[in-house]
DNA sequence: TGCCGTACTACGTGTGCCGTAGTACGTTGG
DNA sequence: CCAACGTACTACGGCACACGTAGTACGGCA
């Protein structure tokens, strides 16, 4: 089970990949989470359409409603091209994050 | 440059990775994270002084003091035996969130 | 009709990393 | 000799973010 601490900083970056390859909303997005970590992480409710209404603040989001399916009203995320500069920078801090990490946990020696 | 959000939560991981090779003291132990980030990550003396004292609270770590070189009294920080554990848990989870990132950040498929 | 799944909102909380600031002491150089 | 610098540490406050808890609302289905 992944903790809040250790996935904290990185959500943005989850969110915003996910949505590069096709808008989506809150309920399928966390759907899309459960089942990709395997259960793993579970993203609660309140920090998703959190994540998501900050992300839209800043510009990375774009919203659009759209009733289907179930027959009540969605809203739909999709990446802005400010969005998907976003998600390439914080791929970007996420390999340097990632290598940083890896380089102390596993004890290795200086470059 | 690597940001507070995305470092947080693993940096008890970081801290007890290097002091678990040997027992050191926060000034060293920031330079040691400055050197082997290339830079990339400077940890700020609260951040480290508070994560210190935390993981010694929480038994993780012991301290002592030692006057050496500079004639001034240091504060050393070792592993104990628990916080050798929980550097493995930490370990642990860090490879999870690693996999779980890495999965979304690269855009692939589910397993 | 009453429960389940979907879709979303509101409000408060705690942790942890950071900004800023200050103290204190020893060595070194001009 | 004293001023600057590096070392070593403390204090206090701020704020973002993930979370806990709770509640609303509506459609379908048995």
């Amino acid at each position: 089970m992944i903790g809040a601490d250790a996935i904290r900083g990185h959500i943005d970056l989850i969110l915003l990949a996910i949505l590069e390859t096709r808008p989506s909303y809150a309920y399928e997005i966390s759907r899309t989470i459960t089942d990709r970590s395997r259960g793993e992480y579970l993203i609660k409710q309140t920090t998703l359409y959190t994540a998501l209404k900050r992300l839209q603040s800043q510009g990375q989001l774009d919203s659009y409603e759209d009733v289907s399916a179930t027959g009540k009203p969605r809203t739909y995320y999709e990446l802005t091209a400010d969005g998907l500069d976003q998600l390439e920078a914080k791929r970007a801090e996420w390999r340097s994050t990632r290598e940083l990490v890896d380089h102390f946990a596993t004890g290795k020696d200086a470059p």
